[in-house]
DNA sequence: ACAGAGATAAACAGTA
DNA sequence: CTACTGTTTATCTCTG
């Protein structure tokens, strides 16, 4: 099964393995990475700035015959042939909507409000961003070695691929709508030099007021683009820029998800279709909400209408109630061309906006893979790697998590995993697969597990709700081998508990053969295909007991029973596991000894619960006892269908079944393959 | 300072 | 012989 291909992943192993004398090793090799990158920055600097200041005169070039009208229909066209039109962007523009319609549908003034204001949103981004960008450039180092920024290499890659794929999908509303017929470079890089998201409303009146068209382009004419070109050569992503060909970028529609692509182009269709017919067909996305449709409007409320006033975008009429709303909805805001153009703007309105949650996201990310690292430690935000197996790192996991914040890794809006349940069996699969991990080797270095013990973090729902951190964080999962372990044999997921663990094959192979002939908690059953693996929960809890050491105000708060809604997730998990524990009945936790199976899954039941929890209010902050005691029940019934199992023990093998590849393998799908170098 | 727990590394024996 | 697995031992680190 997930065998097969560990070996290749494991290639890195052994070179670390080697070296490796645990603590010493730590941060050695992985120092220098950044530094190769900042040598060729200087000349991409450069360079970019020359893109840019050429695609700052292309876009005013641009803009001002906009503006003037100069462009017939005809030359417009004549832009759009092949031949000027690089072809990667040709294909990227099916459902492109020519200049001229543009033209028709926003006044050259609103053409340069909104390419103004795309710019400036564009530029906040990368801004934003270009720290990180920045560090994209060390991560694309494809040195060996530096598996340490692995995980960090990831995220930033695909924190810059999918900022790329956002900038092309900007670019591609802006071709649809004929902003960036001929020019994509010009007109991608000049929407990157200055976004100001607080233009929209005046941007939306002017879009909205085709009367002041006049006054719009007296605006225009004055506005000066080459204003931001200096911040916008500063902020420009180095790294992005430096990598990718600007007009690759433009074309990087390769990068566009595909679904995403069809979606706007439906999207689009269903514009253009309205555009041109008299069909009465409401306007909107395909298989979304009509946005000003005729029906619909009587529910009583209606997305356009709050507070007595027209939420139109730059409308704000007041409409006193629901049926004058809908008159003046049809009346003022009908299907026309100008309704057309405002629902573009508004389209690319929520473009940014995703954007910037993509951005604020990405910061999120950092932001948690920072605490992640030892904090009296600091180090650039790609090396964290490094940090090598001083188990100084993270000596307390309070340093590293203070109470107020949440563990990382914990966030509401990772995924949940299903629960199950049943007796947990490890596969010699798993093992391997966990097997990565230790590695004081690569960074993250000791950490220790107790202290998360201590917190009594229930790592099966901690580890599936940051299944995605874990996996593209080089971090040290704040867990015990031997929690990390019976995760493993409880969790459905084979794959090695995080991406630190994958990196550290041998040491975590060697690590859970410890663990699992040290602790009494594992039992070896044997069996007529080989031997299994099994998890005494009995023993399992006795070797960690609840202690609530680490959070006094949590183990008021469970003892009082309100403080639920106030603790962060990583605390009320670590309650819910607590109290599980002594809550568990026989029945409903696995029977003396769960096999430990990769492949099979049993969810602990405080994993299990916890993750119920989560589930059921998605993020669990405001639960009430009696919800809590709610989902403990839940948890019983999935009970039945293993029953079986877990005396059976799934059997894998342990021994030659799991080769530890295939867990290896799994992860590298998930993961970029650079890092793994 | 001490003991306990956990993490790592490594040696060793057994097995396929 | 090689590669694994499983067991032990030794050494550290951290925590209580």
């Amino acid at each position: 099964m997930m065998v097969e291909s560990a070996s290749e992943t494991i290639r890195t192993t052994p070179s670390n393995q080697n070296g490796v004398s645990s603590q010493s090793d730590g941060g050695g090799g992985r120092e220098g990475g950044s530094n190769g990158d900042t040598n060729g920055e200087i000349s991409q600097i450069d360079l970019l700035h020359l893109q840019q200041q050429q695609a700052l005169q292309a876009a005013r070039q641009f803009l001002l015959q906009q503006a003037s009208g100069l462009n017939s229909p005809g030359s417009n066209e004549v832009k759009q042939s092949p031949v000027q039109v690089p072809v990667s962007m040709a294909m990227m523009s099916p459902q492109m909507i020519t200049p001229q319609q543009m033209q028709q549908i926003l006044s050259p003034p609103q053409l340069q409000a909104l390419l103004q204001q795309q710019q400036a949103l564009m530029l906040q981004q990368v801004r934003n961003t270009h720290a990180h960008t920045h560090t994209h450039t060390l991560t694309l180092d494809p040195l060996p070695g530096r598996h340490q920024l692995g995980s960090k290499q990831l995220a930033f890659q695909q924190q810059l691929i999918q900022m790329q794929q956002l900038q092309q999908q900007h670019i591609l509303n802006l071709q649809r709508q004929g902003l960036v017929p001929l020019q994509p470079t010009a007109a991608m890089q000049s929407l990157q030099q200055a976004m100001c998201p607080s233009d929209l409303q005046q941007l939306w009146k002017e879009v909205s007021g085709v009367q002041s068209s006049e006054e719009a382009l007296k605006q225009a004419e004055g506005l000066d683009l080459s204003t931001n070109s200096s911040n916008s050569t500063s902020a420009f992503p180095k790294a992005a820029s430096a990598h990718i060909p600007l007009h690759s970028l433009v074309n990087g529609q390769s990068h566009t998800p595909k679904r995403d692509r069809a979606r706007l182009f439906e999207w689009i269709s269903s514009f253009t279709k309205s555009d041109s017919g008299d069909d009465h067909v409401p306007f909107y996305p395909k298989g979304g909400h009509p946005i000003s449709s005729h029906h619909e409007e009587h529910a009583g409320s209606h997305p356009l209408y709050g507070h007595g006033e027209c939420k139109w975008p730059g409308c704000e009429a007041l409409c006193e109630d629901m049926g004058q709303f809908i008159k003046h909805l049809n009346n003022e805001h009908a299907l026309d061309d100008r309704s057309t153009a405002q629902c573009r703007v508004q389209m690319q309105v929520v473009q940014q906006l995703e954007i910037q949650l993509a951005k604020e996201s990405e910061r999120l990310q950092a932001m948690m893979t920072h605490l992640h690292m030892r904090p009296s430690e600091p180090k650039p935000f790609n090396q964290p790697l490094n940090l090598a197996s001083s188990g100084s790192l993270l000596k307390r996991d309070s340093d590293i998590y203070p109470e107020g914040l949440p563990h990382p890794p914990t966030s509401a809006a990772t995924p949940i995993t299903p629960l199950r349940q049943g007796p947990s069996v490890i596969s010699s699969s798993s093992l391997h697969t966990h097997s990565h991990s230790h590695s004081h080797t690569h960074g993250v270095g000791p950490i220790r597990r107790r202290n998360s013990d201590k917190y009594c973090t229930p790592i099966a729902s901690e580890l599936a709700q940051n299944c995605e951190f874990y996996k593209n964080a080089d971090v040290r999962p704040p867990f015990t081998y031997a929690s990390l372990i019976r995760h493993v044999s409880l969790s459905n997921d084979p794959v090695a508990p995080s991406l630190f663990h994958l990196r550290n094959t041998a040491t975590w192979k060697n690590a859970v053969r410890h663990n699992l002939s040290l602790h009494k908690c594992f039992v070896r059953v044997e069996n007529v295909k080989g031997a299994v693996w099994t998890v005494d929960e009995v023993e399992y809890q006795k070797r960690r007991p609840p202690k609530m050491t680490g959070s006094p105000t949590l183990v008021k708060n469970m003892i009082s029973g309100l403080g639920f809604g106030s603790l962060n997730a990583s605390y009320q998990a670590a309650l819910a596991e607590s109290s599980l524990s002594l809550l568990n009945s026989p029945s409903l936790v696995s029977p003396s000894a769960a096999s430990l199976n990769m492949l099979h899954v049993g969810h602990d039941d405080v994993s299990s619960t916890v993750e119920q929890v989560n589930s059921n209010g998605s993020c669990s902050p405001t639960l009430s006892p009696h919800q809590y005691s709610h989902q403990v029940h839940v948890k019983e019934e999935p009970t039945d269908l293993e029953e079986d199992s877990r005396s059976v023990s799934l059997m894998a093998g342990i021994t030659h079944n799991l080769p530890l590849p295939s867990d290896e393998r799994d992860l590298e799908e998930d993961l970029p393959t650079e890092d793994l170098e």
